[in-house]
DNA sequence: AAATATAGCGTACGCCGTAAAGAGTTCAAG
DNA sequence: CTTGAACTCTTTACGGCGTACGCTATATTT
């Protein structure tokens, strides 16, 4: 139950080992290591049990090393995991998004791209729903990242603050309903219960309190959502109906500032 | 850095705390504390030190009692912060939501009501933000809570699941959006630093390496947001942007289906 | 007064991150 | 080839966590 929480380690060591030499001409003995395989390992260890299930002992345990010696390589697991961070977000980098047409026409497509991206790298490393994003130590690749979501949204009549805004408003979202779906997967893994069979050993408890008379709409709604979902919730649809109205919203905002041509 | 992370208890057991007799002809010598007690230091040391800071220990010290004895009246600390969810959960219940006119006009202001009422028990509360939200034990107000927020989007001509899909949105947004505002107060309290202190400590290490020909669009909407927000991000004032747009998109969803007697 | 149910306590286990100190390994200089 | 510096890796140790188990002290019922 208990799990690692974000953090980030000193900034300046983080910032060293995202963006420093790859310094090679030692002294002492051949390392056994280095660490990218450090940070692989890690990563392999957090996408499988969580940030929870990450810690020091284990990575060196995988590695076939004592704890202690990864701090040969990592000042600690707070900067460990600023490492980690920038390097998930650099299985997705395209190098360029493909200019359909001058710009200003393909950004729903755009931004949808970008937003499904962002989902599905959640999908792949949960544990990033846990990573504090507040004061990130930019990497290459979290840099990169940024500057391509800004791109997305360029040429479109919106202040550079409104830019901002709008990327902001993707990620709040992705992220939030993302976490459903991911809960959703920890869940049955967890309990090695699918969604029905905890309803079914769960409903009987609730019937017993259950006032249909004070919580009518409840009682309509969940029974309705109940066999359209066959479960609780459905996160892949809840996220797929979030996104299209996000964009719709969006949309309003966009045509207003085209619409100083079109409203007067 | 370390935190705890939700996963509720045994939802029979808790299910019986929220729910069941206020049980006291007893037979033993006379109990110190109650549940009441209980939950409410526990919420108290969440709040102030976050779920990391949440111990057994630490509660029962608070109480003059040794951890143990929490046992006697809390199956463990799953149940508890089941208890403690259910709890906050109960600071905002009003017994009704004004109904100004019929009920279709005012979707947009109860959502916005509602939706400001989700960000504010989270600033009280962070560590709501760590709990997790898939097959919640539903306690009296978490229920209500859940009921009152359907009842808001009744009468707009949305299908229940469309109603559902609604007020998820909403809640997956503002999971992600108060993030960044609980993420960045608590980045301020942890590190004795404002976000200016530490930007300009972290600037020179950025610009180290920043190549402002690579990332222009981020060079040049960095610089105006730091300007604009005296800070990396302005958490608040994402809040209220992001909320208008995805007001405005609900609102394209709700015009098409009163539409239906506008656009034949 | 005796029986019994309950409240609260002391101890113990295996985890965690990492400080400190020491042992083993490789290379450059004499 | 020898020596000493530089470096890698290990061992040990600390205080913290949730809670299982067995115990004592207390209040009520018989």
């Amino acid at each position: 139950m208990t799990t690692e929480y974000s953090g980030t380690g000193d900034p300046k060591r983080s910032m060293e080992l995202l963006w420093g030499v790859p310094d090679r001409p030692r002294r002492g003995p051949k390392p056994k290591l280095t660490v990218a395989r450090i940070v692989q390992a890690a990563i392999g260890i957090a996408d499988a049990d969580g940030l929870a299930g990450l810690s020091m002992r284990r990575v060196a345990e995988q590695l076939g090393v004592t704890a202690m010696s990864l701090y040969t390589y990592v000042p600690g697991k707070g900067e460990l995991l600023d490492v980690m961070l920038d390097t998930v977000y650099g299985e997705d980098l395209t190098p360029d998004p493909p200019p359909a047409d001058g710009g200003a026409a393909d950004w729903r497509a755009r931004l949808e791209r970008l937003t499904r991206q962002n989902y599905e790298r959640y999908r792949r490393h949960p544990w990033l729903l846990q990573v504090a994003s507040s004061r990130p130590v930019l990497g290459p690749n979290l840099m990169a990242r940024w500057n391509q979501e800004l791109v997305a949204v360029e040429g479109l009549d919106l202040t550079d603050v409104e830019m901002d805004l709008v990327i902001t408003l993707l990620a709040d979202y992705v992220h939030g309903a993302v976490r459903g779906a991911v809960e959703a997967a920890q869940a049955e893994q967890r309990t090695g219960m699918t969604d029905e069979q905890w309803w079914s050993s769960y409903a009987p408890l609730l019937e017993q309190v259950f006032d249909a008379e004070r919580f009518p709409v409840a009682a309509r709604v969940g029974q309705t959502t109940g066999e359209e979902y066959q479960a609780a919730t459905d996160p892949a649809r809840s996220f797929e109906f979030g996104l299209q109205r996000v964009l719709d919203g969006i949309g309003v905002l966009i045509q207003t500032r085209v619409g100083s041509a079109d409203r007067t």
